[in-house]
DNA sequence: TTACACCCTGGACTATGGTGCAGGGTCATG
DNA sequence: CATGACCCTGCACCATAGTCCAGGGTGTAA
């Protein structure tokens, strides 16, 4: 039979044998079947499930929402799938997005930092630390505070 | 005296008590004195340091990059503050490309996805699920997975 | 003096995504 | 049957950045 236990589907899905108890016990991802002694036991299925909440770990999405994923896909409802992709891509999109601001702000500081002399001539220091508008300069986005 | 409670402090700064008090523990941001009964004082120079540890925040800089920061400054070693300052361009940088491998990934994915029809149909659950080549429209990179 | 806002410490708890360990039981090979 | 690899459960622990609470003490103004 192609039955793995545990350390074979986590070998080979390249992750931990912790990591597919504690996806079990996240409601990711059941074992289909046991053993009389209690030992896992997983098919082919249970084998792609695993990749698939891998690769959409590397997509961005969280843990929680692979599980509604997964639930989604069960119910055949590729609309709705679809609809939970788009709104991951906007995510996505917000978060390039503030990012690039982040980049702005630092690539002026650094452009306009000596690099010798006083500590009081850095305005990587002065901007950061000031009260007045030195600050100003730097983006204000208050989502750059919500960075997962 | 122009000194400060911890509460008139976090109002000023916009963060709350609490806050002030872990940053304290975290070793970022000490009182200038205490009163007899252990209230803590704050002048002029500690509600810029705090302010500086919010405006790094929002840069993208962790607790323990912000501490760095802060060790530097006091060393006036301007070069080493422009450099990590730089480093932190890079980092910034990279998770910039990262997102942008993500998000083509899921454009992709829901370009091609109907959007009604049925699962078997839809390339997302498919790509995401299959152990082939399906999956090699994926992003694959290593650190789409350490972002924090 | 009383009222009330403010402050103290220490510890528990939140969410996320795991990792590690103790103390056992089981499976397969020679 | 012995050995070693594998597996079980339950629990504690890691980092990050806080948040909240209990059970007190203090500062100030009417």
């Amino acid at each position: 039979m192609d039955s793995l236990g545990i350390g074979a589907l986590a070998r080979k899905a390249g992750v931990r044998i912790d990591t597919v108890r504690y996806y079990e016990r996240s409601g990711l991802l059941a074992p289909k079947s046991r053993l009389p002694s209690g030992y896992r036991r997983y098919g082919p299925g249970e084998l792609a499930r695993l990749r698939f909440i891998r690769r959409a770990q590397a997509l961005g999405f969280s843990l929680r929402e692979i599980r509604e994923l997964l639930a989604l896909s069960k119910g055949r409802d590729v609309a709705r799938v679809k609809r939970t992709a788009q709104t991951k891509l906007a995510d996505v999109e917000a978060r390039i997005a503030a990012l690039h601001r982040v980049r702005e702000g630092l690539a002026t500081l650094i452009a306009a930092c000596p690099g010798h002399g006083d500590a009081a001539d850095c305005p990587i220091l002065q901007a950061l630390g000031g009260e007045g508008p030195g600050a100003s300069q730097l983006p204000h986005s208050p989502e750059l505070g919500a960075q997962r």
